[in-house]
DNA sequence: ATCTCTACATACGGTAGCGTATGGGCAAAG
DNA sequence: CTTTGCCCATACGCTACCGTATGTAGAGAT
């Protein structure tokens, strides 16, 4: 984030002062970040403006008001969330279900504890604001069609594909509103049991070829 | 001073004349209607009191503070939550696979939509406070557990009904934080597909005289 | 009728936060 | 050196909210 900043602050540290400017995207991000922490109430322009070692007098010069915030965020939010998930199904040709599993894997809650923080407060914004509503549907949208691609890329029929990413979907955003550390002593295999039954369908049989994916131990990280 | 004993004085006077006096529970519940509506801070105390129609005052007769009242919620919540997830998954004999389709109905997102947010409220204060975090993981406990219960009823071996009801109580409340309209246009065949790949299991063989459930058409609910 | 206690209402001080107005420092351009 | 424009600081009014102190109507008891 503040790469040529620190660099500029190293420089002068010997000099003179700072004298950091930031832009809009700075503000940005430093608000998905007190976002991710608070969420979206908790979201106040002069703690934002403390956490930048600025005043709100800034704030207000790069933006009109909060809601201006708010909406830079949404948009920042959205176009990334798609980016990820094209990226992450993005697959070569015969390890389809290999990447049905990574899906599963980095989408999960454990790993990026950060991504997840920051799509429940965004979620949990969208139940209250029609405007983050219309975009979590967008993001929803795309990625649920990827993850079915990915199944469709597997063999399994269209119907099927639609029931499995959406189970896939639900399942992955639904661990991670879960408090289960005393419910079973093996996680991991408990993991890596439910990725099988979300990913392995009898319509797969045809490429079975598949070297059995062990699991959830990154295929490809 | 003297709550308990108001408790009483209130309870042999309401029978007979009316005049509404609000009790703790009174304020419970209109805050968890507030809750589910704004989320946890959305949740004021004057604002509750303007719903009430009375002024602040008397919220701070029936609780010393804010977090008097937060605390009186969550205890609340998990009560209901406990008592609910037992009485849904006791089971007839001969019925248990039936038993697993429906509280899958019950807990899914569209029905009860409103316990769907109070639900999701308090996930959300859960993951900033660690006294909503023990309540809840608590009551994910005793949830988990129910459900696995209800498959090893079906004959599913141990494991498996971890599993299993892990990746059912995961959907159900991962399903609530989507936006999905424009994925689909059979929602109900989806719904009914995804249960199956939930229930249904090779080791139910044994189990197999249930009649075919049909999906998610609400057995009684 | 008077007294008492409950269950509020009213008034107050204090903090946090939003948005505005305005002033000022600093660099680059002229 | 002066000017201009960008970026931020300061100061202000306003609202919402928390918690406390205190006033008060009304029912029961004496």
């Amino acid at each position: 984030m503040g790469k040529e900043s620190s660099i500029l602050f190293h420089m002068e540290k010997t000099a003179k002062k700072p004298r950091i400017q930031l832009d809009r995207q700075s503000w940005v991000n430093a608000a998905i970040e007190v976002m991710a922490e608070e969420g979206i109430a908790g979201l106040r322009v002069e703690v934002l403006a403390k956490r930048l070692k600025v005043t709100k007098g800034s704030f207000y010069w790069h933006f009109n008001d909060r809601r201006d915030l708010l909406l830079a965020i949404l948009q920042h939010w959205k176009e990334g969330r798609i980016c990820d998930i094209i990226k992450q199904t993005r697959v070569q040709p015969g390890k389809e279900l290999a990447q049905i599993y990574h899906v599963i894997d980095v989408y999960s809650a454990s790993r990026n504890r950060r991504g997840m923080m920051i799509e429940l407060a965004v979620r949990d914004w969208a139940r209250r604001d029609v405007e983050a509503a219309a975009i979590v549907a967008e993001v929803d949208d795309v990625r649920l069609r990827c993850a079915r691609d990915l199944f469709l890329a597997c063999g399994v029929p269209m119907e099927e594909a639609s029931s499995r990413c959406m189970l896939l979907y639900a399942y992955v955003f639904g661990v991670s509103l879960m408090i289960y550390e005393k419910f079973d002593s093996d996680i991991l295999r408990l993991k890596r049991d439910i990725a099988d039954l979300i990913a392995r369908s009898g319509a797969m049989a045809t490429l079975a070829a598949t070297p059995e994916p062990a699991g959830l131990q990154s295929p490809a990280a």
